[in-house]
RNA sequence: CGGGCCGUAGCGCAGUCUGGUAGCGCGUCCGUCUGGGGGACGGAAGGUCGUGGGUUCGAGUCCCGCCGGCCCGACCA
């Protein structure tokens, strides 16, 4: 993509309602514009990154065996009757009336929409176990949105839900969920930690949250030190071995790491000793609950068992903040120049910077240089505005493109450009072809 | 929902206490010079001062209502 086509409004001054680092460098960076309190328009280069995010957690659910749909953001009231959660929600939830006086809500989550979709079809024990996600737009009217996308009342989110005959396959399913958000959160270059917590209003006796380490989150949390180094790396997990499986759902849960809801700082200094205790805040980026019969049984969805009898479904909810993700990356990875984007969820693989934009043989060297990087895979913003290196530079920097090949006349008499890493910031001067080589050797396999 | 703060040019702000021709920086536009870290000079555009009412000869400034936004706390992906 070329800048000067691009639309990439950057802001050279802190917009003076943002107060979090992410929420100021998302404005600044013209990812993102406030529309109102909560809500939020995506720019191209923010929704560059949200469709990134969604790519991976697209990946990462089809791996584990959940099947994707799409459910809608209007739904009617009487479903949520049916649950009794119409009345017990409160003002969280935005209700609507249409024109025939129908009450109708924006979903704030879709346990009944799917329950219900799933009790239509699904009579036999045979049917189950099934694992359906969708990834949809979810309204909650939050008293106080704040931190730009990472408390919004619009927000995007991966919501799971599962289905099983009983207790302990509910259970394998559960499992399945924690491991395959282990590995969401770590190919988004991030350290999220799944912890013991509360069930809160959606329900169930089951609950992870996972939290990313970072000092603006807005929960208190208390890991042993072990449990927040713990990395699954390269392996690869068969989703359909319960052993392996359970396996690593005991490595992963088998420390103290709990959230200021579910902490016990008796416990903790008994179970974990002084030097490996870890007090930090974090971002909650992921929910997973376990919830038993709680929809099934009111709604009704039955399944008839081998015995013959009828009973209800077993169910679980499991989900991901696509939208808060964006913001928590960024809280994770920044420096005060700007962002530092994972090469997993770059907008642009590569940035291309001119530093003569006008004089022949550079923007030649330039273009030649965007197209075979364009060949390679790699997709590039090339700045080729009439602005000068620094001004180019700050922008580079500012929405933290990971790699960056600079292009000058000094350079070119020599044969070579400079290739240079924002997280590190070194650089290194190479023949134009090596550089497009190196960058397509750093992004194989991503 | 309790407590606090703020709405003046695209962005950041001053002016409000003490009423009297609406300003500064950045950005934007035009021109010239420049060209490896947000460059220099010259010129220009851009404002119903959130909104409605009131007081006054006169309101950005004082009074009242409303709308919007932000922060702290209690709650949530």
């Amino acid at each position: 993509m070329r800048l000067t086509r691009y639309f990439l409004p950057v802001l050279k001054e802190t917009p003076a309602e943002a107060q979090i680092v992410s929420h100021r460098l998302m404005l600044r960076a013209g990812m993102i514009r406030q529309s109102s309190a909560g809500i939020y328009s995506w720019l191209p280069l923010g929704y560059k990154v949200l469709r990134r995010i969604e790519q991976i957690v697209h990946e990462e659910q089809e791996r584990m065996g959940a099947v994707p749909l799409l459910m809608p953001t209007i739904q009617p009231a009487d479903l949520w009757r049916e649950s009794g959660r119409y009345d017990a929600y409160g003002p969280e939830m935005l209700r609507i009336r249409d024109r025939h006086e129908r009450d109708m809500l924006y979903g704030p989550t879709n346990e009944e929409q799917i329950t219900e979709i799933v009790r239509a079809s699904v009579g036999s024990y045979r049917d189950l176990p099934k694992l359906l996600y969708h990834i949809q737009w979810k309204f909650r009217d939050e008293v106080r949105p704040r931190f730009g996308v990472m408390r919004g009342r619009e927000f995007l989110m991966k919501d799971a839900y599962s289905f099983d005959v009983d207790r302990e396959t509910a259970l394998q399913s559960y499992r399945k969920f924690l491991v395959a958000y282990l590995r969401t959160f770590e190919r988004m270059g991030l350290k999220a930690v799944p912890m013991r917590a509360e069930s809160g209003p959606i329900g169930g006796d089951y609950a992870h949250e996972f939290l990313v380490l970072a000092e603006t989150g807005e929960s208190g949390v208390f890991v042993e030190k072990r449990m927040a180094d713990l990395s699954l790396g390269d392996r690869a997990v068969n989703f359909d071995d319960p052993a392996e499986v359970q396996a690593i759902f005991d490595d992963w849960t088998s420390g103290y790491a709990r959230t200021d809801d579910t902490h016990d700082q008796a416990v903790f200094e008994a179970e974990v000793a002084a030097g490996e205790r870890v007090e930090a805040r974090g971002i909650e980026v992921g929910h997973i609950f376990y919830f038993g019969t709680k929809y099934s049984e009111p709604m009704q969805a039955l399944v008839t068992g081998p015995d013959g009898e009828r009973a209800p479904i077993h169910s679980g909810s499991y989900g991901i903040g696509v939208s808060r993700l964006a913001g928590a990356l960024i809280e994770a990875s920044h420096d005060d120049k700007g962002i530092i984007w994972p090469e997993s969820v770059t907008p642009f693989q590569a940035g291309l910077v001119n530093l003569k934009q006008g004089d022949a043989a550079t923007d030649a060297a330039c273009e030649d240089i965007y197209g075979k990087l364009a060949a390679a895979g790699l997709e590039t913003l090339y700045d080729d505005r009439s602005e000068r290196a620094g001004a180019k530079f700050a922008t580079m920097e500012l929405i933290g493109l990971p790699w960056r090949i600079t292009v000058g006349p000094r350079g070119l008499k020599q044969g070579v450009v400079e290739l240079t890493s924002r997280r590190s910031g070194e650089s290194v001067e190479l023949a134009p072809e090596d550089a497009i080589a190196r960058l397509a050797e750093i992004y194989r396999g991503l």
